[in-house]
DNA sequence: CTAGATATTGATCGCGTGATCAACAAGAGG
DNA sequence: CCTCTTGTTGATCACGCGATCAATATCTAG
C-alpha cells in the first residue's frame, strides 16, 4: 500500500495512484485449493501437528512459515496469522512433542509393576534409540536456545520435568533410608548421561548400544541394588 | 558481462549489447580499504582465525560468507575464493577450535605431576564453565552434524580423541590390574557425562559447579581410588 | 622499468526467510 | 435470502544466504 507502481522490477516514475494494484505482478504463490473454513481452535491444533511432524522429520531449524504451512496445505500468512512469531512457534512446538516423549515414557514405565524392571524399562527406554527423532529435537533446541531466550526457558522446564519423573522411578527402586538430596544427585547424574550419551548416538560415535549398561552399573552401585538388578 | 541492460532495477528492453556493464548499478557493497596482498598461506590462516573468533563468539550458525570476511576485514568473495563451501569452513572451524582446545587442556592436564591430581585438574577444567564458548560449538556442531556428514565426520574424530585422552588420564591413575576394556568403559562414561553436564549448562539448568562431584565420585569407584581422592 | 601472474574485488543471480496487509470468500445469524 | 463476521489468501517488502565471474590492482620476476 502506497508508493504505487512498483511492477515487474521496473520503475514507473509518474505512476502515483496512491493504491498499489497488489495482483497486477502476478507470481505464482502456491497453487493449491483453499483451504476448508475452520474453528480457530481446530486449526490452530492441525498447524501445531503439522509443525511436530517437521520437527521430528527435519529438525527444529526446519520450522519455518512456508513449510509448516505447506505440510498442513495452508497458506503461510495462515501460518503467521495463528504463530506470534516463529521463535514462540519453535518453542511451542519444542514443548509439545518433547511433553508428549515424557507422557508417553512416563506411562510405560508406570505400567510395569516391579520397581527395579520398571527403572529399567525407563532408563532402556531412553537409550534404545528408537527416539533419534526426539533426541535430535533436544540437540537443536539446546543449540538454539544459546540465542533464543524463549525456547531456553522451554527447554528448562522440561528438563526439570525429566528429572522428577527419573527421581520417581529412582525412589521405588532405592531403599527407603535415602534422601531426597541423594535421589536428586542420581537423577542429574542420569540425565546428564542419557543426553550425553543419546548426542553421541546422533552422530553414530560410540558402540551402540552400550548405553544401558554404562547407566545402570552406576544406578545399581548408588541405590546399592545387586549387580545386573537393571540388566536383567 | 552478459545479457545486457539490467541496471537499477530497470530493464531496458532494447539494450542487447551483447555484454551488460557490471558497475553500472552501483550498489554500495562494502566500503572498506582494499585488503593488502597477503600470501595464500598467510590470508588463508587470517581467515581461518576470522572464522574461528566468529564461530566462538557466535556460534557456527554464524559462520557465513559475510560475517567472516567482515570480520578479516575483506571481501565476501575471497572467503569463498578460499574455502572451496561454507560447510568445509563449518567442519574445518569446528575441528581447529576443539583441537587446539584438546591440546590446550592436555598441556595442561600433563604439567600436573601426580596422577590424581592430574585426573582431577582435567575432569575439572572440563567442567569449570571457564570453556562455554567451546562447549556452544560442540552443541552446534551435533546439530548441524545430523545434515552436514562432512561435519559429523569431523565430530566422530575429535571425539575419539577426547577419548583417548581421557583414557590416558585414567590408565596413569587406575590400579595396574585395570584392562584397556574397562578403562575404555569408564572413559566412555566421563565423556557422555561431561557432554551432558556441559550441555545442560549452556542453557543454565541445573547447579553450577556441581557437575565436578558427581563424575568425581563415580571415577574414584571405578577406580578403586579413596573417597575424595578426586575432589581434594 | 616493464610484463606477467595472481590476489582481491564488486556486482550479480536465484533462492529462502519472517512479517505485514488489503482483499477475498465461506459460513452463521437474522 | 441476505448480511456480516472472520478465517483465509496472495502479493509484497526488506533482508540475508552461498556461489560465481569478469575486472582490477598489486606484487614480483625478468
Amino acid at each position: 500500500m502506497s508508493t504505487a507502481g512498483e511492477v515487474d522490477g521496473r520503475v514507473s516514475p509518474g505512476v502515483a495512484v496512491g493504491r498499489v494494484t497488489p495482483g497486477a505482478a502476478a507470481a505464482i504463490a502456491d497453487a493449491r485449493p483453499r483451504a476448508s473454513r475452520t474453528s480457530p481452535a481446530d486449526r490452530a491444533a492441525q498447524l501445531a501437528t503439522a509443525a511436530e511432524g517437521l520437527a521430528l522429520e527435519e529438525g527444529l531449524h526446519a520450522l519455518t512459515l512456508r513449510a509448516v504451512a505447506a505440510r498442513a496445505g495452508v497458506a503461510s500468512s495462515l501460518v503467521a496469522h495463528y504463530a506470534p512469531s516463529m521463535e514462540r512457534l519453535v518453542a511451542d512446538t519444542f514443548t509439545s512433542i518433547v511433553g508428549a516423549e515424557l507422557a508417553e515414557v512416563r506411562a510405560h514405565a508406570i505400567a510395569v509393576r516391579d520397581p527395579n524392571a520398571r527403572l529399567q524399562a525407563l532408563l532402556a527406554t531412553l537409550l534404545d534409540g528408537s527416539r533419534d527423532d526426539v533426541t535430535g529435537v533436544w540437540v537443536d533446541a539446546w543449540s538454539i536456545a544459546r540465542r533464543s531466550s524463549v525456547l531456553a526457558e522451554a527447554v528448562r522446564e522440561q528438563m526439570t520435568a525429566w528429572h522428577s519423573a527419573i527421581v520417581d522411578a529412582l525412589r521405588a527402586a532405592a531403599p527407603a533410608s535415602m534422601h531426597v538430596r541423594e535421589l536428586d544427585r542420581v537423577a542429574a547424574h542420569v540425565l546428564a548421561m542419557v543426553d550425553g550419551l543419546n548426542a553421541h548416538e546422533l552422530v553414530d560415535y560410540g558402540p551402540t548400544g552400550s548405553g544401558l549398561a554404562l547407566i545402570a552399573r552406576v544406578v545399581e552401585r548408588e541405590l546399592s541394588l545387586p549387580e545386573g538388578a537393571l540388566t536383567r
